[in-house]
DNA sequence: TTTTATTGATTGAACGTTCAATAAAAAAAT
DNA sequence: ATTTTTTTATTGAACGTTCAATCAATAAAA
């Protein structure tokens, strides 16, 4: 098997079967042995390729902040509206991808916020992703609204996606997708309704 | 020091300290030899009182769950207005009470959240605990707004407690409670809002 | 033949649990 | 009021297990 340049593909491989491993069993489970099974590979390839068990979640979790962002990224380039709230949409719509509303994702991405709390690389990891979510949404809502309104919209905002990824996280069956954004599309809604902004179909349910 | 009836005591020693111990360096690091530490008394000890590590665990999640309860019935059992707005108001108030929002709680809320994963002990403590939250929180709202609006507001309002919640626990300075009481109530009132409810003062503020 | 990739047994550290020993208080006996 | 006995509470060293990391050996490709 050893060819030449395996350093990307095992790294891929490894960094997915961490995901299967802590979706599997959890964090505090998963150990080298039981993720290198994951990846058909030796524990010690692990060593080999991310300097130790560390270097793997911090690669991990960088993988994951990568794909919420791009899911973000890629919807909000491809509007054709350049309103805030198309902006907002996307920046939900990101959130609740399907790739990374998958269970392996999930639980994955709230095992290592908890584990951020006492490990600095990851809680840096962790700020740095977060403020530019809060930035991003302060910046459209800034447009529609005082800035001190902006900063409780985009407050409020991110602590609804945060919620409910956290309930779908734990949720037997799964986040429901389309239910989450669901009520933070609606949500949003509520928060623009009071600058004057044209409201889509969707304000004029009822609750 | 041997006294009789020293297990009570104890008991509740050596769950403070696994708070402490999980506020201090995490879950994955609460060892039995450092909570006993912070108890002032031997590692054995646990076993003792607890039958192992888990039993200490699971006792330290029974506690905060009914202490989070108790605070938000203290609240409901004091209202003087028998509104769905207030009681709804009471279980938010509850939800950020200063006792659970201090750092030992909320950060061993999360570990405890993430850790109920794949743990069905203590998964099946959340459970129940989040089924009392949504069904007091539906039952309020059904009675200004039709069913299926109700379940929606109530999924709502929990995303935004355990998002600001989760948020709290990782800032660096901690929950803001008045900022988290805030927020939460505004949203409350915007919920009922399209019902016909007579609003407070504070939804005459603008975002 | 040289380079690159991978293995898996080994090592040492850390952990939870156990249990015989101990010590203090309470109860009983003097 | 003392002394002795019993009960209760606690300790901490020892044990077995588990884990991450290491590295000499190996095997395939270049």
């Amino acid at each position: 098997m050893p060819k030449v340049g395996m350093e990307p593909i095992r790294r891929q491989q490894l960094i997915k079967a961490t995901m299967a491993a802590i979706d599997e069993v959890g964090l505090a489970e998963a150990t080298v042995m039981r993720i290198a099974r994951h990846a058909g590979v030796s524990a010690g390839i692990i060593s080999h390729y991310f300097g130790g068990k560390d270097g793997l979640l911090e690669a991990t979790m960088r993988q994951i902040l990568t794909d919420l962002n791009n899911a973000v990224s890629v919807r909000r380039h491809a509007l054709e509206d350049d309103s805030p709230r198309a902006h907002i949409g996307a920046i939900i719509e990101g959130n609740f991808d399907r790739t990374q509303v998958t269970g392996p994702a999930a639980k994955t991405w709230l095992a290592f916020w908890a584990s951020s709390m006492h490990k600095p690389m990851l809680l840096r990891l962790q700020y740095v992703n977060d403020r530019r979510l809060y930035t991003n949404l302060c910046h459209q809502f800034r447009r529609v609204m005082p800035r001190s309104d902006a900063r409780n919209a985009a407050r409020g905002l991110a602590a609804m996606i945060d919620g409910l990824w956290l309930r779908g996280a734990l949720a037997p069956e799964g986040l429901d997708a389309a239910e989450a954004r669901h009520l933070a599309h609606h949500y949003l809604d509520q928060l623009l309704a009071h600058h004057g902004c044209q409201q889509p179909a969707s304000i004029t349910e009822s609750y």
